[in-house]
DNA sequence: CTTCAATTTGGAATCGATTCCAATTGAATG
DNA sequence: CATTCAATTGGAATCGATTCCAAATTGAAG
């Protein structure tokens, strides 16, 4: 038995096309008797409206889309958490896809809001050029999180990095750190704003660039127990290292554990993000934690009124508080 | 300016909508000339086919949606990436969205199968009643993935999670484990079925029904925190635990760690999947590894042919092999 | 310079739901 | 009982891309 439209409906209920619509749409000038005949009817033939044709005559699909480069940080996912509530609350499905870094999967996602597959979308680690991304905010419905291009065009939620790095490092140094370190990840316009943070902080406390360590890479376990090693090679030791990531400092931690060293008597680790695997360290560790939630609503919010006013917008990036917390893995 | 149409390429190319049609579907039946001229016009109009209108004709939309109760388990990302990478090459583009274990959006998600938004569904790990999963199964395309209702109508790929639970508890065994705990999960099908393949093990190694603890919650650190502290109340204390998921074993580590025991010479402890998590611990985790990236490979092509080809399908679940990764989790 | 076949093209019909307009019904009013 | 108004309904037009059929064009062969 093939799908049933419409048509088949109305026939059956012995009414007009244009009164199913209107049941299906609950507008309100259908009779109690019509609408009876018509929802039986869409019972009784297991009626779904199209929605290709639906979404084609009103020129809207209430979905929208977001993406990024990999769906298992806690970030996004707690982030895309708050995306979904939002959307959910306001009519919207909210799908995700990662891109997996693929400029080519991720110019295929993106397609799907040029060609109307979704109202909206939502880029949390654009592998495209930021001149990309400004484009496509200029005149598409585009809300950037977390990762911000640098423009005047695109509208952005997230915490300010720069100065949350500048906090933990003041921490760091504030509990005896003197020999500062840093994990980092330039590829990232966060890891740079990171490392902006860092060293500002540092120069503060009078420690000149040459002093300041830094190496970078991806923001996985394995990448920082190797960049560790290699800071560890240094002489003197650094005694506090900022990891850009939980992950990262997870890693740190494990290999100055390994090492022989303790943390955080002889070296101070702090991580970024506060996610479960802040907890799950030993010792437990000191990283900024985002209000990753709340910056998917707000994403949503925004996103929201992009697809619905139509005219010029906001723009410019809006910074939601981060905060500081201190576990175990730096001095007191 | 409004979205420009195929009547707007055909009038500024200076042909018919269906010679513009037939460019962008790489019809053979068109002129060099005319290609051309086409061409031209998409490029300087900017033009995009409307998805809608096109599925709509081709009652078809080359999309696919994953569903799954969270996006942040290891296995999840891994095997949706195998999912991504076989639609891909099949030009299909795949999304995914969580439930958050919530029938309601869990509903309005499938929905998108029923009213034509995706072509198939694949699902992690389903809110709603096996029985509607399978009448679901029954007409539309749906794979399982992971989790598999039991039943006959519907398809599904995933290790064989009473074998690998039966596995590692036997290596529990065979390495001194003579009290046996589990801190398992019966909501989840597969984790009932872990808890038969421990059982199975520990009577087969002559332990009494009675001997075996067993605890349950959630999948999380803290619950594995929460159940293991409840674990070391027993007298005499188990010798080895396994534990449902890495996530849940890490902390279950720690609870004995923070209680002055040592891993695994008083209690050792086994994990499940592999994940990152396995190699943060200390000591690392002895676990079972699911071929994710392979089991998402396979259920995107078994729904492919169940988009496809009409008719009846192939039933049942397809098992793929797992494998024990022995770490120092678990004596020697 | 025809004739015939092959290639290319135009344009109408189609997919299914919505919406607008006109028509009908029914009730209420004078 | 005629008239007016509101409530309800039917049905055609519409959204935009595809596809089928018929028409037009081209080219080759005779």
């Amino acid at each position: 038995m093939a799908r049933a439209t419409v048509q088949d409906v109305a026939k059956t209920a012995g009414v007009s096309v244009g009164t199913v619509s209107r049941v299906l749409n609950k507008s309100p000038a259908v009779s109690e008797s019509s609408k009876e005949k018509v929802t039986a009817a869409i019972r009784q033939l297991n009626y779904r409206p199209l929605a290709s044709a639906r979404d084609l005559r009103r020129d809207r699909t209430m979905r929208i889309l977001a993406l990024a480069k990999n769906l298992n940080s806690p970030i996004i996912s707690e982030a895309f958490r708050g995306v979904g509530d939002a959307a959910a609350s306001s009519g919207y499905v909210s799908l995700i896809a990662p891109t997996a870094g693929n400029l080519e999967r991720e110019q295929q996602l993106v397609d799907m809001l040029r060609n109307g597959s979704v109202d909206g979308l939502i880029m949390f680690s654009p592998t495209m050029p930021d001149e990309d991304v400004n484009d496509m905010a200029e005149q598409l419905s585009v809300v950037q999180i977390c990762e911000i291009a640098d423009s005047e065009a695109a509208f952005g939620v997230s915490i300010d990095d720069r100065q949350a790095a500048f906090d933990i490092t003041r921490h760091l140094i504030e509990t005896g750190g003197r020999r500062l370190a840093m994990i980092g990840n330039r590829a990232a316009r966060s890891g740079r704003l990171r490392e902006e943070g860092f060293r500002r902080a540092a120069a503060e406390a009078g420690m000149f660039p040459e002093q300041m360590l830094f190496v970078e890479g991806e923001f996985d376990f394995h990448t920082g127990r190797r960049l560790t090693r290699k800071l560890l090679t240094a002489d003197p030791l650094p005694d506090a290292v900022f990891c850009g990531s939980d992950t990262v400092a997870a890693g740190c931690v494990r290999e100055i554990t390994d090492a022989g060293l303790r943390v955080p008597d002889d070296i101070a680790v702090a991580g970024f993000d506060d996610s479960v695997q802040a907890e799950m360290c030993v010792p437990e560790l000191t990283t900024i934690r985002q209000p990753a939630y709340d910056m998917g609503r707000l994403a949503f919010e925004e996103l929201l009124a992009r697809m619905t006013v139509p005219g010029p917008h906001r723009r410019g990036r809006t910074f939601l508080p981060h905060e500081l917390v201190v576990r175990d893995s730096t001095r007191t």
